[in-house]
RNA sequence: ACGGACGUGGCGGAAUUGGUAGACGCGCCAGACUUAGGAUCUGGUACCGUGAGGUGUGGGGGUUCGAGUCCCCCCGUCCGUACCA
């Protein structure tokens, strides 16, 4: 009987599928092992050969390891929420969940045909409510969380809210402060927080949960009409679809990620996966270490208002005049009035209070005991933010400041007078003391006041508890101080820098166009051109900023700052090439020592100074980490990393500076205008978001008469009825991709629980993914979200492990061969259609073309742009005479379909009914010799060949390119065993490799002959017969090999052993139970269908599935003799075998005795004879 | 620019991890069987040379008895990030 796959596959499929053969129970009596693939999404196109290649791949492993007595978990579901599918309703009026359900039944069809093992009663779909309310829980825990960072892990906000109950909340708790949002949030007291009505309770709760509401930067996509995360947009535009993305600030939902950014790093050591994936990682959360740095504003010439004065300021940054245009600030957005800090550096100054408060003079630590509590009859605080000031000691509600002079005051009496102005200004007023005064006559210093403290008005009574309530989005100053003045005087810019070292070499500060401070700091006389220049900047979208990143760009603001170390004037410029959403937003300019400001300085002619010895600051900047700093200042001759910290120390004791961690890593966008993905569960009263109660989950996506936004660009959840909850709106925006992606190695543990999203016995057998199987494009999107939500379900003492996956492997992608041809359009005028676009050349200068597939052939236009490609014109063929009538002609290299072509050659008529060809039908085709146009071939001479070659083009398999190769065609040609066994030949795994369907035939002749050994005559006939020694050896040989293989992964490899081995027994005529038994369990994983059939046609009545591996045994593999390689100085001359068990020293004996060996020595001496046994011989002469 | 991966016949790719480079498959060549072959089987196939022999793992240097493998420099390809301070 001959190999027939078709038949047996089908036989086998049906059967598998009747007895259920995979399925997975969660038997915790067996070791357990759990192989995941990624997961897909279901794509209206379906799947091509390159999609399988690693489902094969983690399908061979969990046969592998059932065969070896684990209990395998080989779920496969589908991530069914996603654009693609909602475009195509936009446009078409089909229900998205109606397509998706089709594309489905298609992906499982083409899945099935391939015989995966996987239990297909664990599949589960996001867009499932049964699944997505658990997304909608989880979602849920992480609103009702905030990051202890104390304690390094999410807890309850209750806990939080319990905490702030009793002992308030202090900036220095710390808890608050993540990579993104540097929570610019005061200090508040027990008192005070229970004092908070709800709405302002959960106005600051907001800046602690990890799932929140927050006026952020983000990219908006208006093609798409949605906000996209920042893995979401490649290049500058939407990763889907290839739509420009712009920046926009919008109130938007978040997700706290920064807050594990450092364990997402730390956690990466210990995982086996790649080290491309890991470091993309890295640099996506881009740790930098180095110095926050304070630059204090020197007096601007004219004051302008500062954003703050124009009305209601959020917690988080301030929003220039144009943009707060365009969105309102989030209604909850308002500041307690103990916030005096200017809102610009409050942060910051709130931390530098922190530092000093630790470290007192004697002084102020003598009079803070005296002043602390409520011994003075009201609330001292010390070490407070002011404006731009930190203040030693204030009653905030007599709007009184006590100062203690002295310590680093001492040389700042100009800056004192400047300090009390500013404070007068503000409404306070103060008094001052001596050390002097404090340390010999306390007493009398207390009691002066207490005395002008009882003397003072109490400005506070009342009128904190009343701005509470006020309506924020009325201009409406929170703050406690009446008659703010305004101008640029006493703000910092804060800098962020790697390389404090080089602070003596700051010859000006950059900040972005963005940056809040440029509009505060600006005088009236530069305002225009300042202004003119940051709306042209913020006006180009990302994709212009990324296109001419040569172009230096910028302007000075007119205002100066102050260097912290030489207390010189340093001019402030505002540069496009300072980017608003990293670190501060502003950098110390140090043009000696970093080459974009060295090319900014040497554009705008600002002095540059050399920081580092032996530089040559003429051409570049020196950047080098290994040179001595050869600045004036205390930094001379250090070399880096001594002046990095030696720099430090300095800034922390001036109190202009301090150590400091920045993170690239953004918090997550996680709303999405639109309507096919999992609705957020909040609802809002008064403004603020609440949690829906978990009895109210699944909260369904709503029914919509469109698609598509409101009039007035609400999202499409804002057209269903009644979205609302007792009578609350409900959120609108629904969840992004990969909100279900991020947890469903969860899901697959226990897929019908009702009550948990897994139950916690299920968790604690499945544990990890032991393999974890996918594409690396996943590497800055999935995999960290993937990773930071198993964090927080850890965190929160849902799972017991915070990793979801031990080991990934990352399989290559199929690449599709294209085949492309030259094809010339000639036209009666000068007609460039937008779908060719192109140069036309005018007829009377182009004779014969052709296109040659070569770049060296390209010619270019001035701007550099590829014209006409590839076209060669020779004007002494007349081409021209045939298309009198026309006037220009146009060429162009178009893809045709794969299945019109044959051994490189077109077939023009198939290809013109194709729906694709069907466009070109009046284009002239390019032979070799001449050209095909309308059915006439015109050739030049009478040997050029007739037929019109195609160029074949490495590229990505995808619809659009027509190079798709479709499973489905291989198996019904080949099988599925054959297709399986092929896309593990093909090479290593992780290697990305174009697709050939010629080669497959290898391996169909491969399983043919497998089953012929099976067979004498068309009879199938086995024989008892104990097998050979040489047979044994093929045998074990190949279980070695194979098993060693499927452990490391390397299929090709183990492909290659079977064939020798069927090579070899096919020379030996080898038809033995005991050698072929065996090697059909070690085949099973590869080409399950024919191994089952076989297995059973050796009389067993059971799948072949949990046969237990064969194991090989090394005694049919050690030989009698080796056959050493002799050498002559490395070079291979001869071969003489000799026994296994003779020593090196016979060996060398024997072989110097060789006549051969005698020969090429001509008599001499070898100098030296290395003998490795059972490897080589290796004579040195 | 930085980071990662990689570079071996006409092609996909092997190479026990420092020990006979090119396994296995495709393709190609020759032969057998055949009316025929785009079926099947057998043999050959890195390159140059009739041969002896020589040359060969992107290029150049080095370590070593011995280098595709280790080290240094350079070139090239692919992927990722991209003015990250």
């Amino acid at each position: 009987m001959q190999y027939d796959p078709k038949e047996i596959e089908q036989k086998w499929r049906k059967k598998w599928k009747a007895d259920k053969t995979y399925k997975v129970e969660n038997d915790t009596t067996k070791p357990k092992y759990y192989v995941l693939d990624m997961f897909p999404y279901p794509s209206g196109a379906g799947l091509h050969v390159g999609h399988p290649l690693g489902y094969i791949a983690s399908d061979i492993v969990a046969r592998f390891k059932r065969h070896n007595g684990f209990n395998v978990l080989h779920p496969m579901g589908y991530d069914s929420f996603g654009l693609p599918a909602e475009q195509y309703a936009i446009q078409t009026g089909q229900h998205p969940a109606k397509t998706t359900e089709v594309n489905i039944a298609r992906y499982r069809e083409q899945l099935d045909n391939i015989a995966f093992s996987f239990d297909w009663d664990r599949e589960v779909r996001t867009s499932d409510p049964a699944y997505y309310k658990w997304t909608q829980w989880i979602f849920i825990q992480l609103f009702e969380s905030w990051y202890d960072h104390e304690a390094q892990r999410a807890r309850p906000i209750t806990e939080l809210i319990a905490r702030f109950g009793e002992q308030g909340w202090h900036p220095n708790d710390a808890c608050a402060l993540t990579g993104d949002v540097e929570e610019e949030l005061g200090a508040f007291t027990a008192n005070e927080w229970n004092a908070f009505d709800d709405r302002t309770k959960q106005r600051i709760l907001q800046h602690f949960r990890l799932a929140y509401l927050s006026e952020a930067w983000v990219n908006w996509c208006p093609a798409l009409g949605t906000v996209l995360a920042n893995d979401e947009v490649k290049d500058g535009v939407s990763e889907r679809g290839g739509h420009p993305v712009e920046r926009k600030r919008m109130p938007q939902w978040s997700m706290r990620i920064t807050a594990y950014a450092q364990r997402l790093i730390d956690g990466l050591d210990a995982l086996e996966w790649s080290d491309s994936i890991k470091e993309a990682q890295r640099n996506w959360i881009g740790r930098s270490e180095g110095a926050l740095v304070r630059f204090k504003l020197k007096m601007p010439l004219t004051p302008s208002p500062s954003p703050e004065e124009r009305g209601g300021m959020p917690l988080t940054t301030s929003t220039s005049a144009e943009e707060r245009g365009e969105v309102k600030p989030p209604s909850w957005a308002e500041r307690p009035g103990f916030m005096t800090a200017n809102v610009g550096s409050a942060g910051k100054l709130q931390r530098f209070a922190r530092e000093m408060r630790k470290d007192p003079t004697e002084a102020e630590e003598k009079l803070w005991q005296q002043l602390r509590g409520y011994t003075t009859g009201g609330r001292i605080r010390r070490q407070h933010a002011i404006d731009t000031f930190i203040v030693d000691f204030v009653s905030l509600p007599k709007c009184l400041v006590i100062e203690v002079d002295g310590g680093i005051h001492d040389d700042q009496q100009a800056e004192d007078a400047a300090r009390t102005e500013r404070l007068n200004e503000l409404g306070f007023d103060l008094i001052r003391f001596t050390n002097e005064e404090v340390l010999t006559d306390l007493p009398r210093v207390v009691d002066t006041i207490k005395a002008t403290l009882a003397a003072r008005p109490d400005h506070k009574a009342g009128k904190d508890q009343q701005a509470w309530n006020e309506d924020p989005s009325e201009e409406v100053s929170s703050s406690p101080l009446p008659g703010r003045g305004a101008g640029g005087e006493g703000y910092f810019i804060d800098v962020f820098t790697t390389r404090p070292d080089t602070l003596f070499g700051v010859t000006f500060v950059t900040l972005a166009p963005e940056h809040e401070l440029v509009e505060v700091i600006t005088p009236a006389e530069r305002r225009n051109e300042v202004m003119a220049y940051v709306t042209a900047a913020k006006n180009r979208s990302e994709r212009d900023r990324m296109a001419d990143v040569k172009k230096v760009s910028g302007v000075f603001t007119g205002a100066t700052c102050i260097h912290p170390f030489t207390g010189k004037e340093v001019p402030v410029w505002v540069g496009d090439y300072v980017l608003g959403g990293y670190g501060t937003g502003a950098v110390m300019a140090v043009p000696g020592g970093d080459q974009r400001d060295w090319n900014f300085a040497t554009h705008f002619g600002l002095p540059i100074i050399a920081v580092t010895e032996g530089a040559d600051i003429s051409k570049e900047a020196d950047e080098r980490k290994d040179a001595i700093i050869c600045s004036e200042g205390f930094l001379k001759g250090l070399a880096v990393p001594e002046a990095i910290t030696r720099a430090i120390d300095e800034l922390e004791n001036r109190a202009a500076g301090e150590r400091r961690i920045n993170y690239r890593l953004r918090d997550a966008a996680f709303g999405r205008q639109r309507y096919w993905g999992e609705p957020i569960p909040i609802y809002y009263k008064e403004g603020v978001p609440y949690a829906l109660p978990e009895s109210e989950l699944p909260l369904k996506l709503p029914e919509v008469d469109k698609f598509l936004p409101t009039e007035d660009g609400e999202p499409p959840l804002a057209r269903a009825a009644n979205w609302n909850y007792n009578g609350h709106p409900l959120e609108t925006t629904t969840m992004p991709g990969w909100a279900g992606s991020s947890w469903y190695f969860l899901r697959y543990m226990d897929p019908h629980n009702a009550d948990r999203f897994a139950s916690p016995e299920a968790i604690n057998y499945w544990q990890q993914v032991d393999l974890y199987m996918g594409g690396s494009e996943h590497a800055t999107g999935h995999l960290l979200y993937f990773r930071f939500w198993t964090k927080f379900l850890k965190d929160r003492g849902y799972i017991n492990f915070d990793e979801p996956a031990k080991k990934l492997v990352n399989q290559g992608m199929i690449q599709g061969v294209s085949q492309t041809v030259a094809v010339a359009y000639v036209s009666l005028n000068k007609l460039v259609s937008e779908e060719n676009r192109g140069v036309w050349i005018p007829l009377k200068d182009a004779g014969y073309f052709e296109i040659l597939n070569s770049p060296k052939h390209m010619r270019f236009n001035d701007d550099g742009v590829p014209i006409a490609q590839t076209v060669i014109f020779e004007p002494e063929v007349k081409f021209l005479r045939d298309f009198e009538g026309y006037n220009h002609v146009y060429a162009q290299e178009v893809n045709v379909p794969i299945q019109c072509i044959e051994d490189g050659v077109l077939n023009i008529q198939a290809y013109l009914g194709t729906v694709e060809g069907r466009k070109h039908i009046d284009a002239v085709f390019l032979v070799d010799g001449g050209y095909w146009h309308k059915g006439n071939l015109t050739l030049r001479d009478k040997a050029a060949s007739k037929e019109v070659r195609t160029h074949p083009l490495v590229e990505k398999m995808s619809k659009s390119k027509l190079n798709v190769v479709n499973p489905d065609d291989i198996i019904s040609k080949y099988g599925a065993d054959t297709l399986r066994l092929y896309e593990m030949f093909l090479g290593p795994i992780e290697q990305s490799k174009p697709w050939d369907t010629n080669g497959i035939e290898g391996t169909f002749r491969f399983l043919r002959k497998f089953w012929n050994l099976f067979y004498e005559s068309d009879v199938f006939s086995v024989s008892d017969e104990a097998p050979t020694k040489a047979e044994f050896k093929v045998l074990h040989a190949t279980l070695k090999k194979v098993t060693e293989d499927i452990e490391k992964m390397s299929f090709n490899t183990s492909v290659s052993q079977f064939m020798i081995a069927v090579n070899e027994l096919g020379t030996l005529k080898c038809h033995k139970r005991d050698v072929l038994e065996p090697l059909t369990i070690a085949l099973a994983p590869f080409a399950p269908h024919i191994a089952e059939e076989l297995w059973e046609k050796l009389g067993h009545t059971t799948s072949i599935t949990t046969a237990p591996w064969p194991k090989w045994d090394e005694q049919y593999l050690v030989e009698d003799n080796f056959s050493y390689p002799i050498s002559f100085n490395g070079k291979t001359r001869l071969q003489l075998e000799f026994p296994i068990a003779l020593d090196a020293k016979s060996v060398e004996a024997a072989v110097l005795a060789n006549p051969e060996v005698q020969l090429r020595l001509e008599g001499k001496a070898p100098k030296k004879v290395i003998v490795v046994p059972k490897r080589i011989v290796n004579i040195v002469v």
